[in-house]
DNA sequence: GCCATCGTCAACCAGACGGTTGAATATGGA
DNA sequence: TCCATATTCAACCGTCTGGTTGACGATGGC
């Protein structure tokens, strides 16, 4: 059986969904506009927007011929509440979440959670 | 390019290794101890341990014959730092936890991160 | 009504994943 | 020295994943 952690974690793994999210944290957005950035087909990101909607991660709504996507930040809260359930480390701060975005630009682009 | 938040979200998208990883939230444990509650194999086992590793959730140290594994909640914190850049819902408290751990019961067991 | 646009579906492909088994490599104890 | 224990390695298998392409169903503008 596949629990909702199971895919809220496998929707974030890939890097393509987890820029998607960070696109739809500015702004609600259409398949196509989602799709724009991306090097690969339509079709790709289509079914990419299929499995975050699966994990709960985003909502889609059809509003005349376009769907629009929207994110769902509460589905990110139970994998969050679940990663502080180690508790070992205190409640992030901005300071620490800055200079995470700074070790993240060595690492890869595109990858960076706020604008 | 495989990203670190690549390595850690996939790792976690497992529940056997989610599983592992509150096992050892407890105390640290030789793979064989690891291994033991499980139905499978002990070679399935050490190759989830292997993919724990590389993505820095935990680490090995042989002492004798036996390979001890140590939780290394630092590796989590990127990944709850990365959601948490989401931002629309306030760092979590006790309350929540506890009552995220009832819901959990409905859900699937083993996933529970606290004894 | 006709055509362009938006988005998904279906079939396919290469590669990764989670699992198995059996052999191999330490290491510790008698 | 010999044996049991602890762990990994190698080969294999079925299934899932991320991608492609081409055809297809809606919808809106003219």
């Amino acid at each position: 059986m596949e629990t909702a952690l199971d895919m809220t974690f496998a929707a974030l793994a890939d890097p393509t969904r987890r820029r998607i999210l960070t696109m739809l944290l500015e702004d609600d957005m259409a398949v196509t506009d989602v799709a724009e950035p991306f090097d690969i087909s339509l079709a790709a990101v289509s079914k990419h927007l299929g499995i975050l909607t699966r994990a709960g991660l985003i909502s889609q709504e059809k509003r005349g011929r376009v769907k629009w996507c929207k994110l769902e930040p509460d589905a990110l809260k139970a994998a969050s509440v679940w990663m502080q359930g180690f508790g070992q480390f205190e409640p992030v701060n901005l300071d620490a979440f800055e200079q995470f975005l700074g070790d993240l630009l060595g690492e890869g682009r595109g990858e960076d959670p706020s604008p």
